[in-house]
DNA sequence: CCTCAATTTGAACAACTGCTCAAACTTCTG
DNA sequence: CAGAAGTTTGAGCAGTTGTTCAAATTGAGG
């Protein structure tokens, strides 16, 4: 699927690569629907777990930033979704893998973010949740197409912004956060 | 192709569609993926025509938010990818499109971006880009998707943090930039 | 009006697809 | 070891695909 598309996904492409009877498929999957289901859910399974490791680990957005940017998994996710729009019976499936992904995601940023010292009123959770799977997103594909090197400066720059967020909030983390915004910095456009 | 996805485009649909005969689709586009290849070219005219009236506009970076934001642009450009992962005739034109667009857009950014006060070593022109373009992209298909509601809440994010960069560009436009970081604000950090 | 080229049609072909099903085979159970 | 349940196979069917091609139709030029 992620090599040569979802249409390549075949009862006999698949059996052949299983080394099995293409009939034998449709014994444990009766349809190809069937198949490319258990996919999402074995591919949402492993992707909650990952997800959940990576929001509670020392460098949080780091970590969402390192997941989200595995090649192998945005392709996977971009096929499921092409094929999504291809057959509707994949379709609900699809969005609610992405729906929990989401969901999860922005709640546990809504809570770590106030620790980086965003602005969450200029930086929301869902903003923050967005940019970095969507950067990620652009520069695997692009590293996909083959294209030249441009998406290799996003990615760099990209990483040292977030390796700077993950130092201000360890540093943070020392003293606890002051309640009042009366201190040190001048409240608005500190960060973006 | 933006409403069933790419293996929906056959010689019979596009005829029935176009109401001519199926076998006439093959006088003027002898293969299926010399149509595609036409759909990418003509695709691409427009991108290019769109994006450099984006890229010279009042305001570059919101209309730029705005032109990635279209949900049409965005669907065939999702599906052309996809179509190009299983076609390989089609990945050279796929390539070059993207290719192109990105160059187009980080050139004219690296111009523009100091007029917006961005440090630039640490927002550089292919991270605004993919940014921009990434965010864009995720929100489109989350709505695609017909996923809840929190995807709005990063577009106006977004939204409303390139207005605030509009806005600092027109006002500092006024005055002549200062050739010397030793005014006003502190150097390092001042926005993000 | 006649001719010749360009266009349009309809039918057909081979290759592939999802899926079914009866028959063969294997494994487990008593 | 017999039989039943589960597994695996191979062949086949109906439908769709890209593509070809000869014949029919249309249109322009002399």
């Amino acid at each position: 699927m992620t090599e040569q598309g979802y249409a390549a996904v075949t009862s006999r492409s698949v059996a052949t690569r299983a080394g099995i009877n293409p009939g034998h498929v449709h014994y444990y999957f009766p349809t190809i629907d069937d198949l490319f289901i258990a996919v999402i859910n074995k591919g949402a399974d492993r992707n909650f777990e990952r997800m959940a490791a990576v929001l509670t680990s020392p460098k949080p957005l780091l970590s969402l930033w390192h997941h989200s940017s595995d090649p192998r998994g945005v392709a996977l996710l971009n096929e499921l979704i092409a094929a999504a729009n291809h057959r509707k019976a994949l379709h609900v499936e699809v969005a609610r893998l992405a729906q929990t992904t989401r969901t999860i995601q922005v709640e546990a940023l809504r809570n770590l973010l106030p620790e980086y010292g965003l602005d969450t009123e200029r930086f929301p959770a869902p903003l923050v949740a967005a940019a970095i799977q969507g950067i990620a997103l652009l520069v695997a594909r692009e590293k996909a197409l083959g294209i030249s090197t441009e998406h290799q400066a996003a990615a760099a720059a990209a990483e040292a912004l977030l390796e700077e967020l993950e130092q201000d909030r360890s540093t943070r983390g020392r003293r606890p956060p002051s309640r009042s915004p009366s201190s040190a910095e001048p409240s608005r456009r500190r960060r973006s």
